[in-house]
RNA sequence: GGCCUUAUCGUCUAACGGUUAGGACGGAGCCCUCUCAAGGCUCAAAUACGGGUUCGAUCCCCGUUAAGGCUACCA
């Protein structure tokens, strides 16, 4: 029985060995043959980041810019700043001045764009009017584009019918009925016009996505989109397209909410003859039900973020890891780090809920991970913000209290919400605390602690500790019988750094001072 | 409704045909300890479902379901 079993074992090994091996075999042939991107020359990079001036810049924007920014970086090429004002209506006054200004908050330099210029400019829409209007023009001649007079009020009205008739919402190109005097009658008569991309029947429009590898759409299903509108303004397909051919622009990285024009942008390049760039769309940022990231589930302005006391580098860090990660166990990372481990390969496709919680713990970690005197900043700051304002606090004093509470904040705010007692006498004191650590023999018992204290000179973090073993000694009591009560008295709370810590940071004089009125006040 | 996209712990994600499905946040517990943190250790927690293909599917294909995006003279 015995041999008959092992028999089974050992024929069972022998196949698995030898799948294994072959498997591994033909491993090494695909690997050896695999070519390395690296090797492959490419064209000089530049990439675009090009948002539309409509208030403050979006936690996804930051996340779309911070992506073009890295890839532009990654392979040594241009990072642009396009603004996109070509609807009218939506402009808000100051917001480009907002959003250039956050983009430098959060480290993220451009290249080329409003401001700073450069040598494919202007970089903002409006003042680029006439180059669209002319590109428009051009696929008008050639018979790519068409113009159409159709009022609002009619269009909707036939979305309404369709919509009744259970049919696809499409512009149904009754303007390609008008004979060619009929146009020319209605533009000489003055009745607003727009001009329409002409897609082609019943093509297959196809395009490669770093990010979603091969993507096809069938022209039967696409728009015949607006391109210049009534008002001589461009819309975002046309603008969009011209200027990222005009601006060279080598990769379109931006989010998934642009994948379903994209054909028709891959329509206008194909009319126009032009080159293709390369596409990568961006998974979606995600609100916790899931629905695209928005205004109604929380905060979504970069400003209320860093208003927060959200520091750079955390958000950076963590919207990062939104959609990308570096395919090892590493998450702590600073934008230079990113720049050197990016690459649009390891980006993800499914769409990524902001979870607040992880940015906090972030936040925690890239605070703590600054040097002393770029905290002593921030603390400075937040003083000023605070009830203690009024008062003054020597460097050293505040490099002691950074020092000792250091381990115990995420938000450079904590330092004074965390540990007001650095900063002023206990107002009160925590009932659950004093009901835990308070007894009818605390004062008397703290007395005779203060008695010890009375006698140090210069005491150091040691010193209190023996002063407070002799008292705890002479009392017959242990120490943390009195290092409780101690810590109550002269903070206020139950919590915080070492107890010879907090002495030696207030001074002993101050240490005395709050004992006693605890001791009247703590009942 | 139509088109497109997506689908691994609650969340962010790893594993690009062979793993006890790994890590992190958050949660629970233990250790450390004067408290609170930090740190260390441990635990709970996932391949949406159904079919194929394959010796073998988280991974490839098809379908279902679910979620999301787009469907403007907005971007």
């Amino acid at each position: 029985m015995a041999p008959a079993f092992s028999f089974r074992i050992e024929a069972s090994t022998i196949i698995t060995v030898e799948f294994l091996s072959l498997f591994l075999y033909f491993r090494s042939v695909l690997l050896s043959s695999r070519q390395h991107p690296d090797q492959v020359p490419r064209l000089s990079v530049r990439v675009r980041f090009a948002p539309s001036p409509t208030g403050y810049l979006h936690v996804g924007g930051l996340r779309t810019a911070l992506y073009n920014y890295l890839f532009a970086r990654k392979n040594n090429g241009a990072f642009i700043l396009r603004i996109e004002d070509t609807d009218r209506t939506r402009y808000v006054e100051g917001a480009v001045q907002n959003l250039i200004e956050t983009l430098n908050w959060a480290g993220l330099e451009y290249d080329e764009g409003p401001v700073k210029g450069g040598t494919k400019g202007p970089y903002v829409q409006s003042e680029r009017i006439a180059i669209y209007q002319q590109y428009a023009k051009e696929l008008l001649d050639a018979g790519k584009a068409y113009y159409a007079f159709d009022t609002s009020e009619e269009l909707d009205e036939m979305r309404k019918m369709q919509e009744k008739m259970r049919v696809p919402t499409k512009y149904d190109r009754r303007a390609l009925k008008l004979s060619p005097s009929e146009i020319q009658e209605k533009l000489a008569a003055g009745i607003p016009s727009v001009i329409r991309l002409k897609v082609p029947d019943a093509t297959t429009v196809v395009f490669d996505d770093i990010v979603r590898s091969r993507v096809e759409f069938s022209s039967d299903q696409i728009d015949d989109q607006v391109l210049l509108k009534s008002d001589g303004y461009p819309t975002y397909h046309l603008a969009n397209v011209v200027d990222d051919h005009l601006m060279k622009v080598s990769h379109v990285i931006r989010g998934e909410e642009w994948l379903s024009s994209t054909p028709k942008h891959v329509l206008l390049y194909q009319y126009f003859g032009w080159k293709l760039p390369v596409f990568a769309h961006l998974p979606l940022l995600l609100n916790p039900d899931k629905s695209k990231l928005s205004k109604r589930q929380g905060d979504v302005a970069v400003e209320d973020y860093r208003q927060k006391g959200y520091l750079k580098e955390a958000l950076i860090n963590f919207v990062a890891f939104l959609g990308w990660n570096p395919g090892d166990e590493r998450e702590l990372f600073s934008l230079d780090e990113l720049v050197n481990d990016f690459s649009l390969e390891r980006v993800g496709k499914s769409g990524a809920v902001f979870n607040i919680e992880k940015l906090d713990w972030l936040n925690a970690q890239h605070l703590r991970k600054k040097p002393d005197d770029e905290i002593l900043v921030m603390l400075k700051e937040e003083l000023q913000r605070s009830p203690f304002a009024v008062k003054q606090f020597a460097d050293e004093y505040l490099l002691s209290v950074i020092s000792s509470m250091r381990e115990r904040v995420s938000f450079a705010k904590d330092f004074v919400v965390n540990s007001p007692y650095f900063f002023e006498s206990p107002v009160q004191f925590d009932a659950e605390v004093v009901k835990k650590r308070w007894n009818i023999e605390t004062p008397e018992q703290l007395k005779s602690l203060v008695g010890e204290f009375t006698l140090l000179k210069n005491p150091q973090k040691e010193d209190y500790e023996a002063a407070l073993h002799r008292a705890a000694e002479s009392l017959n009591l242990k120490n943390s019988d009195l290092i409780h009560p101690l810590r109550l008295a002269v903070s206020g709370m139950g919590a915080g750094p070492g107890l010879y810590d907090i002495l030696y940071i207030l001074g002993n004089e101050e240490t005395i001072r709050r004992i006693t009125s605890a001791i009247e006040r703590i009942h």
